[in-house]
RNA sequence: GGGCCUAUAGCUCAGCAUGGAUAGAGUGUUGGACUUCUAAUCCAAUGGUCAAGGGAUCGAAGCCCUUUGGGCCCA
């Protein structure tokens, strides 16, 4: 137990004293108190207030003097603040030991709201017809963070990629390969996606504009995509898959992997469809319309003043929806799974396993890739449709909250930003469009961060190796990039401008990892291995029990984060631990002290955190250097 | 026409779910700190009618209602 711990004491007492009071059902808080106000700090008193007709500072003076007699041994004191709140001081030398011992151990920051259970969380999701941008890096970002804590947070964890690889997007560079003559291969060994999206897809697109009647090859080559046996849809298939493979190729640079890639086309050609089909007219979920604008459709029926949504139309063709609903069936285990399993051609970094979905029952296996419970990462703009899945899906399963659409605001241009791609917008942020070309892939922002932190890491260590300043420039610009699309919450729209976003300083990734080369530097110059067997009663000072208290807040950030999807809490809580360790460094000098006993307890200290912060940037996807 | 999101310091944002003390960071500007465990750092100063109005409450940035500005979705 950590910090919780002394919250948990506290919050028994005061239960108890209430009790003894013969008063019950008070929903007080016991928090970790605000700078300047003791350790904790509880509300108890505004509560009982009216009940005991007497004022808060009064309430608080009772219940402190009653708290002294409490059974205590983490707790100090209890103080009544005149405001009314009740304060309590901590017994540092025993809570100390115990963040600090707990701290060393592997399970650290582990909170159980999972209880084991499979969760999916979808995320990524992009047409395979271009390379990613980054718009699209926060929905993988968002997405890859959500994993590594719900993993945290003892869920099993299934990471799915849905590939739509039969859509409007994969038809148009399809028509601009077959139709335009657009070479297969990209000159200048160009990126393949990047070639794609920079060249085929813009180009074709804007051929559209200028000649109309292009609309008829573009709607032929959308059908011929459906039926998986025509030479376009082998062609799409090919082309398709290395385009994927190169988006691939970008997200494994940003520490992202995954577990199973989800072809939309075989979900098309998988009969699911049907299957959903008969269930949702059997439950009555969709209405067969007879007449008014929706005549011969089925529709689901719009719940208060919303639009009824149309699924099949009158000529017996499903809506985009309608590939929907039987995925998100499928993710929640509520269909019989049509597909077999095949590994990836390339292996994933960190050894995890990728699989792919497949409707050939040769070299496959089956697997189950479904969880009692889905996340969908897909932005807000798709609320809409998401809120019809979502409320679908809660009369199929009975578990409440089992569909969660984890939704989020866009990525724009700064006006700056747009600028330089050549679009004026007086001084308006613009939005991206990759069918206009307007965007700023993550590849390229990648590149440019790591130029910049390479310079910066020679500038600062010219004896450092070429390797090594590599591994540091790829840690640091991954971490910046990673660390920028997490950091607000998901309801505020980012505006990404290529040159603020070069910024090192301040409340930003490499800000957090340099105090990690910190603390690494200190252990190493010590030439000791930190234990923690030692006297807990010379950190004393404010500097050290700030930290200390940082530390011991970590699972309780992993279960808020947990609990409410929102990775933004762990970004904020490493900003903190990493500012209390550079208050600490500023003021508390570690080494050549000429007092072993203090330096082995800062020691164990430095080591604490050291492990703590690398444990909570590891769940952000952001890797800790010893050097920087 | 209907729906969703948003408004807090010059700028970018926390805090709002679960109302309570002195509304916090970063950035910017100004000044200070490197013979010291790494200055990608630290310290200080500066900066707020919490969009506006109303309501419930002992108490509102937070809850309820209305209005306005900005963004998005559906038709």
């Amino acid at each position: 137990m950590t910090f919780k711990s002394i919250l948990d004491e506290i919050e028994n007492n005061l239960n108890k004293i209430l009790s003894d009071l013969s008063i019950s059902d008070v929903n007080f808080s016991v928090e970790p108190a605000k700078p300047g106000f003791g350790d904790v700090s509880s509300n108890i008193s505004y509560l009982l207030a009216k009940q005991l007709k007497k004022s808060p500072k009064d309430i608080a003076e009772m219940l402190s003097e009653k708290y002294s007699d409490c059974a205590n041994t983490l707790v100090l004191k209890s103080e009544a603040h005149p405001s009314g709140y009740l304060n309590f001081f901590a017994n540092w030398e025993k809570l100390s030991q115990l963040i600090l011992s707990e701290s060393y151990l592997d399970t650290c920051g582990d909170v159980d709201i999972g209880n084991g259970s499979t969760i999916v969380v979808e995320h990524t999701s992009v047409n395979p017809n271009k390379a990613l941008h980054i718009g699209h890096i926060r929905n993988i970002i968002i997405g890859d963070t959500v994993s590594r804590i719900l993993q945290k947070a003892n869920y099993k964890v299934n990471v799915l990629n849905y590939i739509d690889d039969s859509g409007l997007q994969v038809a148009d560079i399809i028509v601009g390969f077959q139709h335009f003559k657009f070479n297969e291969e990209p000159p200048n060994e160009k990126k393949f996606d990047h070639y794609c999206g920079d060249d085929v897809y813009v180009k074709t697109t804007e051929k559209y504009e200028a000649d109309p009647s292009l609309e008829e090859i573009r709607k032929n080559v959308l059908k011929e995509l459906e039926d998986g046996e025509s030479e376009t849809a082998k062609f799409a298939d090919k082309i398709t898959r290395r385009v994927l493979a190169g988006q691939l190729e970008t997200c494994w640079t940003l520490g992202v992997t995954y577990d199973c890639l989800n072809f939309e086309s075989q979900i098309i050609r998988s009969g699911l469809w049907s299957e959903i089909f008969e269930k949702l007219k059997e439950m009555k979920l969709i209405e067969f319309e007879d007449g008014g604008k929706n005549a011969g459709c089925w529709v689901i029926r719009g719940e208060d003043k919303e639009e009824d949504k149309v699924i099949v139309r009158s000529n017996g063709t499903a809506t985009y929806i309608a590939k929907d609903i039987p995925y998100a069936a499928w993710k929640l285990g509520l269909l019989e799974d049509p597909f077999s399993y095949e590994k990836y051609e390339k292996e994933q970094p960190c050894s995890r396993e990728l699989w792919q979905t497949t409707l050939t029952k040769s070299n496959s296996v089956s697997k189950n890739f479904t969880g009692e419970r889905v996340v969908t990462v897909i932005d807000s703009r798709q609320a809409r449709l998401q809120k019809i899945i979502t409320s679908l899906m809660g009369k199929f399963k009975s578990v409440p909250d089992a569909y969660n659409h984890l939704g989020y605001e866009s990525v724009t241009l700064s006006s700056e930003t747009a600028k330089t791609l050549g679009l004026e917008t007086d001084g308006k942020q613009a939005q991206m469009s990759g069918r206009k070309g307007l965007y700023v892939s993550a590849d390229s922002v990648y590149e440019i961060l790591k130029e910049k932190t390479k310079e910066e890491t020679k500038k600062r260590h010219p004896e450092f190796s070429e390797s090594e300043i590599q591994t540091i420039a790829h840690s640091v610009s991954v971490g910046t990039l990673r660390y920028e699309m997490i950091k607000q919450d998901l309801d505020k729209i980012i505006t990404f401008d290529l040159t603020k976003s070069l910024s090192l300083e301040g409340d930003t990734a490499p800000y957090i990892q340099y105090t990690h080369a910190r603390a690494s530097r200190i252990l190493e110059k010590s030439k000791r291995t930190p234990t923690i067997d030692v006297d807990f009663a010379l950190l004393k000072e404010k500097s050290e029990l700030d930290l200390i208290k940082n530390i011991g807040l970590f699972n309780l950030q992993v279960r808020d984060s947990a609990k409410n999807l929102s990775p933004k809490v762990i970004a904020r809580y490493c900003h903190d631990l990493a500012v209390s360790f550079n208050s600490f460094y500023e003021k508390s000098k570690v080494l050549d002290l000429g007092d072993d006993n203090l330096e082995n307890s800062r020691l164990c200290l430095v080591k604490s955190f050291q492990t703590v912060l690398e444990k909570a940037l590891g769940l952000l996807g952001i890797t800790a250097p010893d050097r920087m």
